[in-house]
DNA sequence: TGACGCGATGTAATCGATTACATGAAGTTT
DNA sequence: AAACTTCATGTAATCGATTACATCGCGTCA
């Protein structure tokens, strides 16, 4: 029979009601309960009465109520933030990856802060710092490496453990978990499928050295080449660094040398599609004359002519996967160390 | 003479030091001041003596302090951060926009929220609420629509008035800066330089019915044609909605209609690739049989084969420019209400 | 010399939520 | 019926910074 003294929170004298953002106080005052009972109806429903449950939700509802984020972040030490790394916001390559973890984070309540590094050493900086500072509740890498590691080279462990998880790229000597697809398995059956088409001699477009995914992919390709009875010729490896560039710099290679190919396979789709607008510019046809196969199956690769045959990576699952596990990370939940999503092999008529 | 009495913080018995990230207080017990004149020392630095002032920082170095946001953000009523609306986060056209509004806000020291709409309604009333809740200083618009409006419908203002500039779309009767190009005279010109190249027929493919830019750059064909000397057909105009299939499905309708033309001048890059494929696909040659003029210059209009005439915007700068307008906003400056860049025609190979 | 102003600094209120602890009522066990 | 739980709720401490206001010492001016 709550006889119980309704407590009496003064009005805020500072403005009027109304010209303000309500505050708990507000709420708590119209529904005639202290602000903790408020507190609890939002975040945990069943532990107020039903009675006393309503009251506040109306009392919500009709002063507007949201709850300040700064004032909760402060109480609760979370952020209900999460930050994505990544090397260059401009990449195609990211974007639906990045479509992936806003599905999966937005669904959980948490918002995306872009971590665009850039090449520069600041923004690197000012990020490791969003990891320090309770900013952000944990961290997805898109980049191959750790940031803000350590303070002065003394080897001495970050002062911060913000959950974190790397997509796509394995990060060397970090233990920290991982979701990718098998870079080499579907690099060897890409060159399989090359060599199926009756091509003898594949070319290689190699991605940066000493890269991870570089290291699995350019594996594959031997393991392929070796499945197919092909010998492995090191003067069919191309450079590159996965820009579309690089693809035209092989494809000039390509057309002034010596050499003869009737086949590319390029470890990016980029390289891919600068490789064939070069050859198209120089009048040689694929794939008549050449066949041309790529990886990643960006968006970019079914829009060319001819289109490309590529590595279809599950990059939106990448995506929400690589969020879940942060999230579970984040919940104190345990996790798989190392998550393989499976790829799959497109053809188009780049490979006739 | 400094005999003003050290001000004695007590150490923080919860944890050991070292385990815990620093907080103002423990810098202000190691430099022998008050947490009052660290922070001034961090924030105006003018304000403090030389020496006092190098104490602090050097204590700040020693323990390796981080302001905490959601202390300062709580008590400050800012939160450095800035939320970026955008209707579809996997299109390729706000990329630079984005690596634009970046360059600028981390200049500034501000982060970046990406709220992608995606067309979902929970999304935009949660983006909404950011405005609402101070989670952000400001909002850039992409999406060509203010969001989360009204409460009630009742017409009542929203209780925010976080500063709001609207990018490349003009939010028709919203009393907010704009940034954008003028669509009207570079349609105009891509329709003038179809015309100049000796074609006679050129087709339109349409953006989304009632839409802003749709308006601007359909304008801009029609004046095109009429300085041309060229007579306006309203079968030539093909719907769309700035989308790759778009395109797809207004090449399918000139390939079996009994249509002819000899150029089409498409409203996005996305549809004039789209167009280009499919055509291509069914064996008509561009540029000879039909010439193909877009507008964006997306990344991908130089990557594709033939090579995609297009209107330059300059998206990057687009992104400073907008990132600028709101810094000035959120500062309290005077702002230019509309703001328009030159956007340029780029010749390529599509057109002949 | 006294009043005043100013610069440097400390004290403590404050931002708005969450949550540990206290309290009182009702039910349960022995 | 005393003792003990459990549930619903209130009181007040707390998160970590910024900042209004107070204080102190010193120089300046009348």
């Amino acid at each position: 029979m709550r006889l119980r003294s309704a407590p009496s929170i003064p009005p805020d004298p500072r403005r009027p009601a109304g010209l303000r953002p309500a505050r708990i106080a507000d709420v708590a005052r119209l529904a005639g309960v202290s602000t903790a009972t408020v507190s609890r109806a939002l975040s945990t429903p069943e532990r107020v009465s039903a009675p006393v449950r309503v009251r506040v939700l109306e009392a919500v509802e009709q002063v507007g109520y949201l709850p300040n984020p700064a004032a909760r972040s402060l109480r609760s030490q979370k952020s209900r933030m999460v930050l994505v790394v990544l090397p260059d916001l401009a990449n195609a390559f990211f974007s639906r990856i990045l479509q992936g973890l806003e599905d999966v984070l937005f669904e959980a309540g948490y918002g995306m802060i872009i971590g665009n590094l850039d090449g520069s050493p600041e923004k690197e900086a000012r990020f490791a710092a969003f990891l320090a500072t309770g900013h952000v509740d944990g961290a997805i890498l898109l980049n191959g490496r750790l940031i803000g590691q350590t303070r002065d080279g003394q080897g001495e462990a970050a002062p911060t453990a913000v959950p974190l998880v790397a997509l796509c790229e394995a990060i060397p000597g970090a233990a920290i978990p991982q979701v990718e697809v098998d870079n080499r398995v579907a690099a060897r059956r890409a060159t399989l499928h090359l060599a199926g088409q009756g091509r003898r001699r594949i070319a290689y477009v190699a991605g940066p050295a000493g890269n991870v995914l570089e290291r699995e992919r350019f594996a594959g390709y031997r393991e392929g080449l070796c499945e197919a009875g092909l010998a492995f010729d090191a003067d069919l490896v191309l450079a590159g660094d996965y820009s579309l560039e690089a693809g035209v710099r092989a494809a000039e290679i390509l057309i002034r040398g010596p050499l003869t190919v009737d086949a590319v396979f390029c470890s990016s789709d980029a390289m891919a599609v600068g490789l064939m607008g070069a050859l198209a510019d120089a009048g040689i046809e694929v794939p008549r004359a050449v066949a041309v196969a790529g990886f990643d199956d960006i968006e970019l690769a079914s829009m060319v002519r001819p289109a490309l045959t590529t590595i279809h990576q599950p990059r939106r699952e990448i995506g929400r996967m690589g969020a879940r596990v942060l999230l579970d990370l984040i919940a104190g939940r345990d996790v798989a160390h190392h998550t393989v999503l499976e790829t799959h092999l497109v053809v188009r008529s780049s490979t006739g």
